[in-house]
DNA sequence: TCCACTATCACTTTTGAAGCGC
DNA sequence: AGCGCTTCAAAAGTGATAGTGG
């Protein structure tokens, strides 16, 4: 096994020992030593416009330097917080390598379509799904260990945007982070011969703009960028935990409470099962409201007329 | 006046309970 | 009684849009 072993302490043991006893955290068998050989200091931010005034995202930076310099990234990152695309040629799946550890993101190809629009994600107070939503499979992780996967939220810029001139530019500097728990995946912790037989997915995962502290709801601040970030902690022994983490650049977007690029809104539409009733146009007659019951009205009325 | 945000609408898909036959 | 299949209503999902408020 070429995992890079993490002796955890300091902050991001904090973190752990936090989510250990999170609901979405159902495993009792986490145990963090006091020995600290992470540090803060060890961070170079200048490498990276993912700041975030979180510690623990503070250390898993730190961390991910040196677990997954390997990543395959399509996408840089200009100055002013606008992503340079450097995406060459499509794939039906990219890959991002950490160590021996392969995720393979399902759907890449729609991701990528997304992000070369601007992918926009719509955030309200109950919480909206993602769409298209984070499935990957991973390749290379010890069959016979056991692994915990994490799925969280980043901040990609250190700027927030604006749609002027149909594309989004950095106006200012972006607000401060709200406290989200990264979310383990239910079947955690699992064998990693179970994890690579599936395709791992977190169709469930909702963004908010009002804090929550339901698992899997993520707290984000509009008009800002994130992405997502996959964590895969191996169970080393008692005392010892490996994680390597995946930061998905093809998973950019901007948080919204309305869509702003209509061409987002067309790929939506065309690629989300949910959004058929928009694909055709359709001249729609007003329910009648006296009909109480949703489903006697749409019985009742249901008339269409196609333009 | 502008624009981010919210509630509600009209649609589709998913889910789960109920009914039925074997 | 138990199982598998079908049916159908309710729940949950979507983007559109009009109204609100800072």
């Amino acid at each position: 096994m070429d995992l890079r072993k993490l002796q955890v302490g300091g902050p991001f043991a904090e973190y752990l020992m936090k989510a250990a006893t999170q609901k979405s955290f159902t495993r009792d068998r986490v145990r963090i030593p006091t020995i600290s050989t992470t540090s803060l200091e060890s961070s170079d931010k200048s490498s990276s416009d993912m700041g975030t005034p979180s510690s623990y995202l503070d250390v898993c930076q730190a961390y991910t330097q040196c677990s997954s310099s390997g990543n395959s990234g399509r996408h840089s990152y200009e100055e002013d917080g606008s992503e340079k695309s450097v995406l060459g040629e499509t794939d039906d799946c990219i890959q991002q390598i950490s160590g021996v550890i392969v995720l393979s993101l399902v759907e890449a190809n729609l991701w990528y379509r997304f992000l070369e629009l601007g992918t926009e994600m719509i955030i309200n107070k109950s919480g909206r799904r993602m769409f298209p939503y984070l499935q990957f499979s991973l390749r290379g992780v010890d069959p016979v260990g056991l692994y915990d996967v994490i799925f969280d939220i980043i901040p990609a810029s250190g700027k927030c945007f604006k749609f002027l001139n149909n594309r989004w530019m950095p106006v200012g500097k972006k607000e401060d982070e709200f406290k989200n728990h990264p979310f383990k995946h239910p079947d955690s912790p699992q064998f990693g011969a179970d994890w690579m037989m599936q395709k791992i997915s977190f169709d469930k995962v909702r963004l908010s703009n009002k804090p929550s502290t339901g698992a899997g709801i993520f707290t984000l601040h509009t008009l800002q960028k994130y992405l997502v970030r996959i964590s895969i902690v191996k169970h080393e022994g008692d005392d010892e935990l490996s994680v390597v983490e995946f930061p998905i650049r093809a998973t950019t977007f901007i948080a919204v409470t309305a869509y702003n690029n209509r061409e987002v809104t067309k790929l939506k539409i065309n690629s989300n099962p949910y959004s058929k009733g928009f694909r055709f146009p359709v001249k729609r007659v007003p329910l009648d409201l006296s009909i109480r019951k949703p489903s006697e009205r749409r019985k009742n009325e249901r008339i269409w007329t196609f333009l």
